[in-house]
RNA sequence: GGGUAGGUGGCCGAGUGGCUAAAGGCGGCAGACUGUAAAUCUGUUCUCAUUCGAGUACGAAGGUUCGAAUCCUUCCCUGCCCA
């Protein structure tokens, strides 16, 4: 059988290692159980955890076994890594809420039954109960201020303010690799690049107390070329409950990709075999269009399943080709008619106020059935609907198919 | 605890009594060009009413004034220096 050493390391997710060699070792020797965390700071996970959700899935296949912490603990406080303010606090029942949802999210990606089964840990039940000078003078006196003011993560938060509460997040952080190691016999911790000086952290602390198998490694954090993010959208981030973004916009977003992710996206985010995706990776100018579209239907595939991602993919035909049925696009019924467009917009959540509404008409945003609309007093009326229902479209991307609630 | 500098629209950041819904940048959105790409250029970017206009808004609450983001008072918060 294949390292899944080889595997990550083919498809890129690889940032850093603690222990390249040893880590690669172990991996052939014997099935590891290895963690990754996620905060409950929303109700949803969004793209930035899938990258975590992919690795994971890829070392259970291979054999070993994924613990999921989730940080219900941690939350309280909020992880100060990168962020140029502190964040806000979640109430106990938000995090519970989040926590709950959040694992039915997990388990498209991760069996939870058999051999290797994963497990789902929240590390509040350990955290809460932990006696502060108990564990300063237990853990605590482990860490090194020096070394810790000399990360990264904090250097950027040093000019800004710092307060004793967020510091204490990588002590809780490790001591959360600690318990599982000791609990779990959990030697291996993965997250993304972000999270690497909280990764090492806990590593050095196992490798304090005495023991020598304790491992990090970090994965490379979803950017387009310029090192922006992926995964935000207008309305913020691109989650992967259909609430909060539905199929089609999850696939449009991945079909939108600009040329240059192709390769890494579909390394990363599909479990497609690597020598077809360097051919996909190779098409060349307009056709890497055809890569772009294999991208979304699989990556929604896994995301929202089979037949949501062939809904997505032929509404996106249906509009940007004209073939196929325009019955999957997004739907927004409408009470009565005439309504007036600038309503109509305001309704379909295209734009949010009314204002933003006229400026999208006046500066030729809109069209309804394929026609542009510049009067921002237009009305929608019946005959808008001969087709039985109206298209309407705002810029070239977004579009929503009006219907009448009661078609009499 | 003492001293000092601050808190402005999604973010950064000007503005120090009326011409300020508040320069500039970033981000967002739209238009042109394209390949549902990138880059570039143009427009736009608080809410309601698009006719005039009105309402909210410069940490919070009061006050001075015909008029305040700008002045005064109290409070809250943050940085830096000293202890």
């Amino acid at each position: 059988m294949k390292n899944v050493f080889d595997i990550l390391d083919e498809r890129g997710y690889i940032e850093q290692l603690t222990h390249p060699q040893e880590i690669k070792q172990l991996f052939a020797k014997e099935s590891v159980p290895f963690y990754i965390g996620i905060d409950p700071t929303a109700d949803s996970l969004h793209v930035g955890h899938f990258v975590s959700l992919m690795v994971a899935s890829h070392m259970q296949r291979y054999g070993h076994k994924p613990i999921i912490l989730v940080g219900g603990g941690t939350a309280t406080i909020g992880d100060p890594s990168g962020k140029t303010d502190m964040r806000k606090m979640l109430s106990k029942e938000d995090i519970e809420h989040n926590v709950a949802c959040i694992k039915k999210q997990v388990e498209k990606f991760i069996s939870f039954e058999g051999e290797n089964a994963a497990i789902i840990v929240n590390n509040a039940d350990w955290l809460l109960d932990l006696k502060f000078v108990e564990f300063v003078r237990e853990i605590g006196s482990l860490f090194s201020v020096n070394k810790m003011l000399a990360a990264e993560c904090y250097k950027q938060r040093l000019e800004t303010g710092l307060t004793f509460f967020e510091m204490s997040y990588m002590l809780m952080q490790s001591y959360d690799f600690l318990y599982l190691y000791n609990k779990y016999g959990c030697k291996l911790q993965m997250g993304g690049n972000d999270q690497w000086s909280n990764i090492i952290g806990g590593v050095d602390l196992i490798r304090k107390i005495g023991k020598d198998d304790s491992f990090g490694l970090t994965f490379k954090l979803l950017t387009t070329k310029e090192g922006k993010k992926m995964g935000k959208t207008e309305k913020g981030a691109l989650w992967l409950d259909p609430e909060k973004t539905s199929p089609y916009e999850f696939y449009q977003y991945w079909r939108n990709i600009e040329d240059s992710s192709v390769d890494n996206v579909l390394k990363m985010l599909t479990f497609l075999p690597i020598e077809q995706i360097n051919e996909l990776a190779n098409l060349k100018d307009e056709q890497i269009n055809e890569a772009k579209k294999i991208a979304a239907y699989e990556i929604t595939k896994l995301i929202h399943g089979e037949e949501e991602a062939k809904k997505a993919e032929e509404a996106s035909n249906a509009l940007f080709n004209g073939q196929g049925s325009l019955e999957n696009m997004p739907t927004v019924e409408l009470d009565s008619t005439p309504l007036s467009l600038v309503d109509a917009i305001v309704l379909t959540n295209i734009a949010p106020s009314k204002g933003q509404a006229r400026t999208l008409i006046n500066q030729g945003g809109i069209s309804l059935n394929d026609e542009k609309i510049t009067d921002i007093n237009y009305q929608i009326s019946d005959k808008d609907f001969s087709t039985g229902y109206a298209i309407l479209k705002k810029g070239k991307k977004i579009f929503y198919k009006l219907q009448k609630k009661n078609m009499d």
